[in-house]
Order: structure tokens, then sequence, then C-alpha cells
DNA sequence: GGATATATTTTGACAAATCAAAATCAACGC
DNA sequence: GCGTTGATTTTGATTTGTCAAAATATATCC
């Protein structure tokens, strides 16, 4: 079995390497990401690298093999399935669940796995919208638009919140803007690095160009 | 925040101490229950007592000091409503829930304790019967007669299984031995060290003294 | 009371994960 | 090409939790 620590660096890893196009992942974006120093990092990737879970480029960075890749889905798919449980059944606050999965994703054995999944009807993303990856390992790295690049004047509906810090998913929830939510961008001036939205029936209001970007939209639906 | 580590010795040093009448517990009890080699327990002792967990009466045992039993029944209330949840939730195995909870009481928050508590409707017992800690930190240690101690021939109404292992539960289960299950001592042979029992409309059935002696009964109910 | 058995403690070692700080490498600018 | 800079790796140390095996204290039994 894997220990909290290797899995916490095959699930960065992995959310990494989702956002390179190569799938290479420079030490320090890891180290960054697990708040570790460099020298940690490295040491660690060793020891990974060791056990056939990531290859190591040397001074260029690291890359998951096919077992670390299915050992890190695992353990992103208990993440998100544990924050829809948290949400959905415990009613608690999508701002908080984020911590809590931290932890809870390494203590849920794939039995309870497969009873909370079912229990949730099999669901496709997590509160945020995030894809939960499935029992067979594909997980869907569609991409959306943004608050920040979509068109303007025209029906969106947010798809998906890519920031778990709580603060800002707070911020999101007091303007209604979560998964499902029909939100239209007024306004974008770039020089101001400022977006302008405003939700059916609600007043405008404006956010900062990169917190504009965290929010992931599609053309909302006919009707 | 205490460890992993340090809530498994302190758990397990509550759960020896409630069945000792003066709360000591003998250093190779305690090594025996967590599984390690009796000066790992000393060295680990030694370092709960300097943190002001535990008393160490060198070669008699130690005492947990009102911290240590803080944290002791703060994890034995999330082991407990663990396993309430994953047998009445999650409809899983009560033979398997044990070996989950370990885990789990530990990556839980005292946010989710509560609501987990409030979702199963703030149960006074888990599956086996065992009392849940209070959130203020009351234990029931009401002590029972057994299927070796009680009187023969009388209708008895299980309340507690204190066996954890898989094995035994499923054992248990096969024959209805469940809390709140009815159930009668039909014949009780010392010398062969076997007790008979029938449940209603069942045929009878044997089990050892010692097997028997984990099962706990109060007198059924009228009616 | 002295030998013996048993429980406990001590000692020395190890693995996992981490940090601080020094060493090294690679890229970039000129 | 060559030095400077920033990223990475190496080195040495620390913390936590563990074991094996030797040393020691306590209880027990004549
Ligand atoms: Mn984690
Ligand atoms: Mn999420
Ligand atoms: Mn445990
Ligand atoms: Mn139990």
């Amino acid at each position: 079995m894997a220990t909290i620590a290797v899995e916490n660096y095959l699930k960065h890893a992995l959310l990494l390497a989702e956002r390179s196009p190569d799938g290479l992942v420079p030490m320090g974006e890891l180290a960054t990401a697990l708040e570790v120093v460099p020298g940690t990092a490295t040491t660690m990737v060793k020891a990974l690298a060791d056990s056939g879970l990531v290859v190591h480029e040397p001074r260029r960075g690291l890359r998951l093999t096919a077992a670390g890749r299915r050992v890190a889905l695992n353990v992103l798919r208990k993440h998100r399935l544990v924050e829809t449980f948290l949400v959905n059944v415990l009613k608690m606050d999508w701002a908080q669940v984020h911590a809590e999965a931290e932890q809870l994703e390494h203590a849920i054995s794939d039995a309870v796995l497969d009873r909370l999944d079912a229990l949730l009807g099999h669901p496709a993303t997590d509160p945020h919208g995030d894809p939960i990856p499935s029992v067979e390992g594909t997980l869907n790295s569609a991409v959306y638009a943004t608050l920040a690049t979509c068109a303007t004047e025209v029906a969106l509906r947010v798809v998906r919140v890519t920031d778990q810090s709580a603060d800002f998913l707070t911020f999101a929830e007091a303007h209604g803007l979560r998964p499902g939510a029909v939100v239209q961008v007024v306004d974008r001036n770039l020089p101001a690095g400022l977006v302008t939205l405003r939700r059916p029936r609600g007043k405008p209001f404006a956010l900062s160009l990169a917190a504009a970007g965290r929010i992931w939209v599609a053309p909302a639906e006919a009707g």
C-alpha cells in the first residue's frame, strides 16, 4: 500500500501533468504544490522512480508511469467522491470540503469508495465541477472557455470552478457562481484587468481577470 | 494535532483502562493491543508522558491524564460513529467496518463528526452494541452479564458483541446474534466448555464458553 | 533468602519524510 | 565563448515510529 505522502505526490503529479501538454512535471512545480522544499521533492521523486511509479528525467522533471497514474487516479477519485458526499449528503459548505477530502482520500478503502459512489448515484463531477475519474481509470479532461476568455453578452452556464481556496469559493458562492448557474459577461476591461458579470435578476458585479479565469463556462442550453 | 500513532496508543490505553479497576494499564497489554514489541510501547509511552497525555509508572504501567482521556474519547467517538455510518447508511457488513474505522477515525474532522452524528440521529451505540462516547466526553461503561455467566432457560436480549474480529462477527451474524436479538441459554456444560443456545423458532447450536463470554446480554423485556 | 521466571526498559539500529544550506547544472545574455 | 542566474540536486541533520536483542527489575516459589 502506498503511504499518505506517496499518494499525495502522485495525485499532485497527475494534476500538474494534466495541465501540461507533454506530461512532464517540473520538480519546482511539484514541490510548490506539495508545500515542501525542492530538495525534498527530488528525494521523494527518486524513491518513486525506484518503485516504478514515475520516471525521473534529471534536471527536466518527472512523468507518471502507468502504475503511478493508476494510483493517482484512484486517490483523485476518492478525493472528489468524498467532496461530493460531504456536500450532497452531509450538507457541508463547498468551501470547506477540499481540506477534509485531503485527509479522507487516504483513509477510504476501495470497498467504501464503491458504496459511496453508488449512494451518490455515480456522479460525473464533484461540487466544484471537477471531473471524477471513473473506476476504470478514465478522466474527462475536456477544456472549456473561462469568464476571462468567453464571448460577452451571451447567456453562459458555469461548469467548473478551478480554485480550491476557501476564500475564493465563499466569494463565488456569495455571487451564485456554482456549477449549473447561468451568468453572462457584461463587460471586459482588459487594461483595468476587470470583468463585469450579471446573473439573471441580479445586480452586475466585478471581479479580476485572474479570478474570472478560474471559472469555466459553456454556452447555456436553449430554453 | 496528535499523530495517527499517538491517537491509536491513547485509544487503546482508554479501552484497556476501562477494563481495569484502577485504570492502570500494563505496558505489555498496551503493546499487544497495538501489535508492537514491548520496547516500542515503552518508548512511545515515555513520549506521551512528556506531552502530558499519560502518566508513566515505571514497571507498573500507565494511566491516562485528563488531556489524554479527552483525545482518546474523541478518537473512540469517531471510530464508533464511523462504524455506525458504514453499517446504517452504506449498508456494509458489520464484520468489515472495524478495519475501515481504524483508518477513518484519524481522518475525520470534528466538523464532519458532528454532521455524521446528526445524520445518524445521535446514536448511543454502534452496530456491535459498543457505547459511543458523547460530545461532552462521557462514556457509558455499564457492565452486563454474558452468555457464559447469565441465567439459563430465560429469554435474553443481546446488547453487545465485544469482539472485533471479522471471523467471529460473521459467525455471530450467521446465528442471528446481533444487538437486539432474543436468545436463551439451553444448556451450559462447564467441563466441556460448551454453551448451547436457541433463538426463537431456531435450532439449538453450541459455541465455546470463551466465545459466549464475548456476547453480552440483558433480560428480555416483557412482551 | 536465593534462584528462577517474567515483564519491562534500555541500547543500537533502521526506514520514511522532511529541512537547511552547499554544490551543481543548464540556459541565457552579450 | 563565458559569466551570471535560477532551478535542481546533493549532503548532512532531524523527527517519528519501529524492531532486535541485551540488560534490568520484580514477582514467585521453594
Ligand atoms: Mn491528501
Ligand atoms: Mn473539487
Ligand atoms: Mn486507528
Ligand atoms: Mn464497534
